[in-house]
DNA sequence: GAGCACTGC
């Protein structure tokens, strides 16, 4: 009974098919062979497992399969879910992924599955789990029976990518078609797809329009430790979720620390741990505290070159000057020590996320050679950011120099600054630098800092993203998931009011929620664009203004990291160049300038990368802001949003993106304190801030509509372009209501200007 | 007259 039931249902796929199955809610429970729907069954291959053939998965049964009948599956000659024959690759790697931790608790696993509907599962690096985990559910979700995919979860696409790769190696079969992987750009998903990877990102967006996320039988949350701010409105999302859908099992997957949180949050949810694989790292603390932590790590790293055996090191430092400083400054001295106390040869690599590639890639050059026949060991010695503690695994690190800091957004309500401080980091990534020591055989950790310190100073974790960002961007897409209580959404670290309340404020006047919290039209078009809101609404607004090709272009040169290259021995020929696109109105025409540049060179079927070089452009970032731009204008196109120009001739060519700016950023504008005063104030938030000296503006008006505030040894703003304040009142009348502004300069410019106004309206009704 | 932790849609 049970072998002809799964054979049939087997062929199950068609969306007619499925509707008639479901029946009422999609239940997969309803799932009932129907000998009156027989005809269609027969008929119908699209599903993965439609081709007719026996496989030994025909004996399983839904939520209640062993693992010894998967293994059983996995060892049969055929493949179970294609029907081909297996490779002999195939039955190599099963033999490797046998020996995983994982794997001897594969039973306890299936048993803890079957009785709950949200799971924590614990499996430290090493484990197995990202990879092993999906299978065992896959082996028993079986969703070629009821047409509902499995997801996963990971905060990076690269690591979607790649795992989604590696399994589909281990289940034998191609990628894209029975697992696949979805992220921003890439959908490497097909008909037949049952296990699909992607980003938090990618999944949030999907549910934007699925709230029930119902094409999922099984969503796997991984990395949640990590606590992405994507993964925190999931798991909060879910909760939700799976008291309306009791079809849905979820299995949230972390690292050991923060288990025990999960578990509460998700109502004491049963809990399973895997050991992971790692070896002893052995921990040193310095006795005193260290003043000059950059001097401290210079000097440990030589000092373990001096003294310890083979094996390489990895420095942890803060930012991209830091990390050149001190390679330029181990290099030297590591000359030296050759020199006079015959030490080995030692490659040193800096390693951060603007890094080209290219130069990323050479950290996994091998160490290089003894200089001489019997001569000391060579070894490398990598001077990473945070890159190293998460995104980026080197085997063969040996020996940890941990600082203690690293560079972390931090957010301030009050003045709506995002900002980028170095800070102490948190127990949890001291633990994780440690282990990055132990990959591949015992190492050493060295903390540049108090072990009371540690103890007593750092807090166990980092705080998660969502307690340090501004939410305008969050909130939005919360309504537009249907969440209409934000107050008691529970996440599980509700944010401060006030970094709540904020968000309410900017997204009310950007005219994406009314008064009483609603989303409005342009907030619902607004989220369907993944932006921050400013930028949404500057490009839903922009064909009021005839520039709505230029405000994309604008936009996607904005999401994208800096154009401008600018090497540290080159630095006058590439101001010199970005004088040649310069727009004297403003940064943001500037960007423009050289995009249009950039897209003639390719037209007149230049080489671009070569273009891109010759005019300190940065090719990568450049194409990626197309990239962007034409998913945007895709998004524009499904939403008869107008694209068109201002014609060139036109004077006011220029004049219309500058007020298109005006529509989306009228909260980021600045006054100038005085004529020829250097010294500009934020409107509203009254920060005394510099025009950042990377500017092209070279006569600035007394009002600028800036992109983004920094915070360096100065307040900056950056990316600046000039406009005239009647834009203001005339664009954004209710933000710029001159009774809500506090007494003061801006107020009473804004008076006077409003004056000037009324004063030449008058003058018009009177002729 | 300065700098860019890292992700993600």
């Amino acid at each position: 009974m049970a072998t002809k039931r799964s054979i049939v249902e087997g062929d199950s796929g068609s969306q007619d098919l499925k509707r008639v199955k479901m029946g009422k809610g999609g239940d997969a429970k309803d799932d009932k062979f129907n000998p009156y729907l027989a005809h269609h069954y027969e008929d119908d291959n699209s599903n993965g497992n439609g081709n007719g053939f026996s496989s030994p998965l025909d004996k399983l049964e839904r939520h209640k399969t062993t693992a010894a009948q998967a293994s059983k599956c996995e060892d049969s000659d055929l493949n179970p879910w294609t029907g081909q024959p297996h490779s002999q690759r195939y039955f190599g790697i099963l033999k490797t992924r046998r020996d995983l931790p994982v794997q001897k608790q594969r039973q306890e696993f299936l048993d803890m599955y079957h009785s709950t509907q949200i799971l924590v599962f614990v499996g430290e690096t090493g484990s197995g789990k990202t990879t092993q985990i999906p299978q065992y559910v896959l082996y028993d979700e079986l969703p070629h029976l009821n047409g509902k995919l499995i997801a996963c979860t990971q905060p990076r696409r690269v690591a979607a990518m790649s795992v989604a790769q590696r399994v589909a190696d281990e289940l034998d079969v191609k990628l894209g078609e029975e697992v696949g992987y979805s992220i921003r750009f890439e959908n490497k998903t097909g008909p037949k797809t049952m296990l699909k990877y992607m980003t938090d990102g990618q999944l949030l967006r999907e549910s934007m329009h699925d709230h029930d996320m119902s094409r999922y039988g099984c969503i796997i949350l991984d990395e949640a430790h990590e606590r992405t701010l994507a993964t925190d409105i999931l798991m909060a999302l879910l909760k939700q979720i799976a008291a309306r859908r009791k079809d849905l099992k979820i299995i949230v997957m972390s690292a050991t620390l923060d288990a025990q949180k999960f578990q509460t949050y998700f109502y004491n949810a049963p809990l399973l741990a895997v050991p992971g694989r790692t070896y002893p790292v052995e921990i040193f603390y310095t006795p005193e505290p260290e003043r000059d932590y950059v001097e401290a790590a210079v000097r440990t790293v030589l000092q373990i070159h001096a003294t310890e055996p083979e094996g390489d090191i990895l420095l942890f430092l803060t930012g991209e000057e830091e990390i050149e400083d001190a390679c330029r400054r181990i290099s030297l001295e590591v000359d030296d020590m050759i020199r006079e106390s015959d030490a080995g040869p030692m490659k040193v690599y800096p390693l951060y996320g603007t890094l080209p590639p290219a130069q990323q890639q050479r950290i996994f050059d091998k160490a290089p050679e003894a200089l001489r026949k019997g001569g000391r060991p060579g070894r490398k010695c990598i001077v990473s950011t945070n890159i190293a503690e998460t995104s980026l695994t080197i085997d063969g690190i040996v020996y940890v120099v941990d600082p203690g800091f690293s560079k972390q957004k931090i957010y301030n309500p009050r003045s709506r600054v995002e900002s980028l401080l170095v800070s102490p980091i948190s127990k949890a990534s001291a633990q994780q630098r440690a282990g990055r020591a132990g990959r591949t055989r015992p190492g050493k950790c060295f903390r540049l800092y108090t072990e009371k310190a540690f103890k007593k100073e750092l807090i166990e974790q980092t705080y998660p993203e969502i307690l340090r960002s501004n939410l305008a961007n969050t909130v939005l897409e919360l309504k537009k998931l249907g969440v209409e209580d934000l107050v008691h959404f529970d996440l599980m670290d509700p944010p401060a009011p006030e970094t709540m309340m904020r968000a309410l404020e900017e997204l009310n006047y950007l005219a994406c929620l009314d008064d009483d919290g609603e989303l409005t039209k342009m907030g619902s078009l607004a989220s369907e664009f993944p932006l921050d809101p400013a930028l949404a609404v500057m490009l839903i607004s922009s064909p009021e203004f005839y520039c709505s090709n230029e405000i994309l272009s604008i936009t996607s040169l904005l999401s994208v990291p800096q154009i401008w290259v600018r090497p540290n021995n080159a630095r006058k020929r590439a101001d010199e160049m970005k004088m040649q696109f310069a727009h004297s109105d403003g940064d943001h025409l500037t960007l423009l300038n050289a995009y249009h540049a950039f897209k003639g060179a390719e037209q007149n079927g230049q080489d671009v990368k070569q273009w891109c070089h010759e005019h300190f452009l940065s090719f990568r970032h450049l194409s990626s802001a197309d990239n962007v731009r034409a998913q945007l204008k895709r998004i524009m196109e499904t939403h008869d949003i107008e694209l068109m120009s201002t014609s060139f001739q036109d004077k006011d060519y220029y004049t219309n993106i500058r007020r298109a700016l005006v529509s989306g950023f009228f909260m980021q504008v600045a006054m100038r304190e005085s004529s020829n005063s250097k010294v500009y104030k934020t409107v509203k938030d009254d920060q005394l801030v510099m025009i950042h000296p990377s500017t092209v503006v070279q006569s600035p008006y007394d009002w600028v509509v800036y992109n983004e505030f920094v915070l360096t040894t100065k307040q900056y703003v950056r990316t600046v372009t000039n406009i005239r304040p009647e834009w203001l009142l005339e664009i954004a009348p209710i933000y710029y209501d001159v009774d809500t502004f506090e007494k003061g300069e801006i107020k009473s410019a804004l008076t006077r200007i409003t004056e000037k106004i009324r004063r030449r309206q008058a003058m018009k009704g009177g002729r």
